[in-house]
DNA sequence: GTTTATATTCTACATTTGCCGAATATAGAA
DNA sequence: TTCTATATTCGGCAAATGTAGAATATAAAC
C-alpha cells in the first residue's frame, strides 16, 4: 500500500491517536495536543474529516460523539515516509543523515550508545 | 538562523543547486531534472522566485540570462530539517528511525556497515 | 535597424493546508 | 416534553503549493 504524505497537522492527530492505541473522540484527541497548540474544536474536526476522506481514519458513532480508528498502521506509514524522506534528503544514504545530525549537534552520546547497540543486536 | 521548510518542488531545485556548487541558469537547473519530471521553464522560473523571495537563492543577471546562487547552505538547512523530521516522526529518537528504516527493509548491509563504521570513528 | 530566438516577468488558476464561525443535531436534565 | 449543553456538520476564507500561458524584454543574427 501507498499513502500519501500527510500535512503537519493531520499527521499531529494520527500520532496522539496511533500511542493511544485505542479509538479516540475528538475531546480525548484535543486533550492530548500540547498546551502552546490551542485549536479551536471545528479546526480538529476538520483535519479529522480529513483524515477520514484520506483513508487513514475510521469515524464510528458513539450516542453524540465521534470515536476515531486509525486504519492506517503507524509502523507501515512511519516506514515508507521515512524511507522517502531519507530518499529525497540524502540519496537513501542513512549515514549521511545520522551525520547530518551528529554534525548539527543534534545527537547525544547515549543516543549513540543506543544506536551503536541496536546495529550490533541485528 | 532559522529557516523555513521547502515545499517538495522548491526543494528539488535547491537540491540541484547544492550539488553543482555553482551557480546556475534555469536551463542548466531543468537539464539536471530526471527524465519523468517535465517542468515548462515558466514552472521551474516560478520556484526560482519563490527561492528568491524565501531568500534561499541570490538571482544575478548574465546577459539576458539569470544566476541562481545558492545563499543558504546545505549542511544548514538540512541539519535543520532533518532534526526535526526526527523529532516529529520519532521524538527525537535516532535509533526508533533507523530501526524503521531497517523493518522496512529499506536498509542494505553494506548501509549497516557503513553506518557502523561512521559511528565507531566518532 | 529589423527580425528572431529565447529568457524572464506577470498573471492566473486549481488544489491543499490551516483554521474557524454559524448552523444544526441530540443525549440527558428538568 | 422542553430546554440545555455539547457534538458535529457545513461552508468558507486566507495562504501556500504546483503548474503554466500570455506578455514582454533583449542579445544576437542579418
Amino acid at each position: 500500500m501507498e499513502y500519501k504524505t500527510l500535512p503537519n497537522s493531520e499527521l499531529e492527530l494520527m500520532m496522539i491517536l496511533w500511542n493511544a492505541d485505542r479509538p479516540m473522540t475528538r475531546t480525548e484527541i484535543e486533550e492530548r495536543l500540547p498546551e502552546k497548540r490551542r485549536l479551536s474544536k471545528t479546526t480538529v474536526l476538520s483535519f479529522l474529516s480529513r483524515l477520514e476522506e484520506k483513508g487513514f481514519v475510521q469515524v464510528e458513532k458513539e450516542g453524540r460523539s465521534n470515536c476515531y480508528v486509525p486504519i492506517v498502521k503507524e509502523q507501515d506509514y512511519l516506514q515508507q515516509e521515512s524511507g522517502s524522506i531519507l530518499k529525497r534528503l540524502y540519496g537513501s544514504s542513512v549515514k549521511k543523515f545520522v551525520a547530518a545530525l551528529y554534525d548539527g549537534d543534534r545527537l547525544s552520546k547515549e543516543q549513540i550508545e543506543e544506536l551503536k547497540d541496536y546495529l550490533d543486536s541485528l
